[in-house]
DNA sequence: GCCAACGTTGGC
DNA sequence: GCCAACGTTGGC
């Protein structure tokens, strides 16, 4: 069981479009950076918890929590040539881009990229060092039950 | 809109 | 395999 950070625009999926699907699921797609894909691919099991964090926007941070519910499987929008993400690089027989499914556990109050830079505690995080650009970081148990006593 | 940091590409 | 050029990310 681990824990990680996963980065969205909320012009693209925000906390709310999540909390507003039926079901509360979304397709974590349109990853195309292979340190990320192989967080996915390679160590998220069913039940790992996640924090949902709004990136290039007025206000970083993060915003809920989530659950992964669907274990990685390729990713449909590289095969796709009409979508932003189609990889033409990528056949069905050879997929390189892979993609989690997960579910809203519950929103949270806004926990900026400020606050999060105030605590010692969390220094280490990867989301708060230098040129950080990774869509998607593990967390220690332990900042993660640090940043959960915040909320 | 700026720009630092970083990942990827491709020529050699 | 090196590395310069290029494209992207993401906070400000």
């Amino acid at each position: 069981m681990r824990y990680w950070l996963m980065k969205s625009e909320p012009s693209e999926v925000s906390i709310d479009d999540l909390a507003a699907k039926p079901d509360q699921t979304v397709a974590w797609d349109g990853v195309r950076n292979y340190q990320a894909r192989n967080f996915m691919r390679n160590q998220m099991q069913l039940g790992d918890q996640a924090f949902f964090y709004h990136s290039s926007c007025e206000q970083p941070g993060i915003v809920g929590i989530t659950i992964v519910s669907k274990l990685a499987y390729p990713d449909a929008t590289q095969f796709n040539p009409k979508s932003k993400y189609y990889d033409p690089k990528a056949t069905p027989d050879n997929p390189r881009w892979f993609n989690v499914e997960v579910k809203l556990v519950r929103k949270t109050r806004l926990i900026s990229l400020k606050e999060l830079r105030s605590y010692p505690a969390l220094a280490n995080m990867r989301i708060l060092q230098k040129g950080n650009r990774l869509s998607i970081t593990p967390i220690d148990p332990a900042e993660w039950a640090f940043i959960l006593g915040k909320i």
